[in-house]
DNA sequence: TAATTAATGTGAATAATCACACAGATGAAT
DNA sequence: ATTCATCTGTGTGATTATTCACATTAATTA
């Protein structure tokens, strides 16, 4: 973990979301003054579940995901996400602690912000306010419709969705490797670590899906993309 | 299906949520105009998904469900609720398009509100705007929570949390009529009508609940509650 | 490099869940 | 009252997924 400390980082820095460009100069030093940037390394934990919220962080490049440790002390992944977006920003407006954590799965970039002017400008700015609401509503709907997908497809579906995701959204490729362990796998999709390994070794067997440990090889996104619809 | 307009229903309505606390006299009457109140049957579905979204609807009295056909087209039950609250918000941020439908589990009073005026209001009064916020990432991480919980806990932990939602929180009684079908149960805690059947039986015989048809009777709460928690 | 830990693969046994079949109960519509 | 559709209870075999017990292979560190 490598802590930068700049000024104006924010006015200078080539990566916005579409809500930081609702800002003027003005506001965008309101939301910057006392922002942090942060480098984290793969696996390192960027919001740790049950400590007070103090920051919005800003992931300007990475890939991380939030996960919960559920009534069982068993871990439970509840999206995989790449910046450049906002996370930990429900939790700051819901409570006063963090009711999930943040961790990175390859080498991230952060912006640690003091919420502070986040909750200044939602209160002084519409559009702002007005633009945390559509993305706030976005993700309330997605995960939703993870979530059901996820119950009521079996197994097999749900893996060739993750897969998908993977390829489609995360990556962009129809090669790539893994973020994440075959635990984690199980951790995502609701399954053990065991049935992962058995599906990928089905879909392999099938030629759908070349595997070389981590490395994945999408052969055939027709039939992936059957399989993920058939449920 | 019932039609109630009325000049200025807000401003005299004793049903208020705490967002609307916020407004003063004039807001209110921005949020209102063109409000229209309408009484639901149970059973009567208040927002059907795949409809264009034009109202936030806010229930002031009455049980609800918010439910969701999946990729299999099943029926879901994402949430039970009741009045007073909003519903179709994040909807109406997110998408022209509703994403989910709710329907009345019991009789229901609720307003239709053109949604134009309540996002005028997000846009020009930061504390309406901050409220809304509020609501929806809590809204998000109960939802986070509750699927962490249906996924992690076996079938029996999870029919007893909800009984103890029925009982704790809908009705505040030990003594209920559940407002939803055997099939709705299922589609509610993830499994089929007939383990709905087996569970209901299973915690009868050792004299848990008491069942007659719909009617519950909560005879044992602290052991309910040790078989949600254990998980 | 050896020692240690974490991650992965596999088959067999076990458990949970589903799908179907059939019967009875309830309730709304005519 | 009669009809029809929906809702409910219960058992059974089939299907699906989990767990266990190891074996094996990276990855990390002393």
């Amino acid at each position: 973990m490598r802590e930068i400390v700049k000024d104006n980082t924010c006015k200078d820095c080539v990566v916005k979301s579409s809500m930081i460009y609702i800002l003027d100069e003005e506001e965008m030093e309101i939301l910057c003054k006392n922002s942090i940037e942060i480098q984290f390394q793969k696996g390192e934990r960027i919001i740790k579940q049950g400590t007070f919220t103090q920051n919005i962080v800003f992931v300007k490049s990475g890939i991380i995901k939030l996960h919960l440790s559920g009534p069982m002390h068993k871990d439970e992944i509840l999206k995989i996400e790449k910046g450049p977006l906002f996370v930990g920003v429900s939790d700051v407006f819901a409570n006063k602690i963090h009711n999930h954590s943040v961790t990175a799965l390859s080498d991230t970039s952060t912006c640690f912000i003091d919420y502070t002017g986040y909750k200044y400008l939602v209160q002084n700015n519409g559009k702002f306010a007005h633009e945390l609401i559509k993305t706030l509503s976005n993700s309330i709907i997605n995960y939703y419709n993870h979530c059901v997908s996820k119950t009521q497809k079996q197994l097999a579906a749900t893996f060739a969705e993750a897969l998908l995701y993977f390829s489609d959204y995360i990556f962009e490729s129809n090669e790539f490797l893994i973020p994440i362990t075959r635990v984690e796998f199980g951790e995502y999709i609701g399954t053990s670590r065991e049935s992962v390994t058995k599906l990928i070794h089905d879909f392999a067997k099938d030629d759908i899906i070349g595997v070389n440990g981590k490395k994945i090889n999408i052969l055939n996104k027709k039939i992936l993309q059957k399989i993920s619809n058939a449920g």
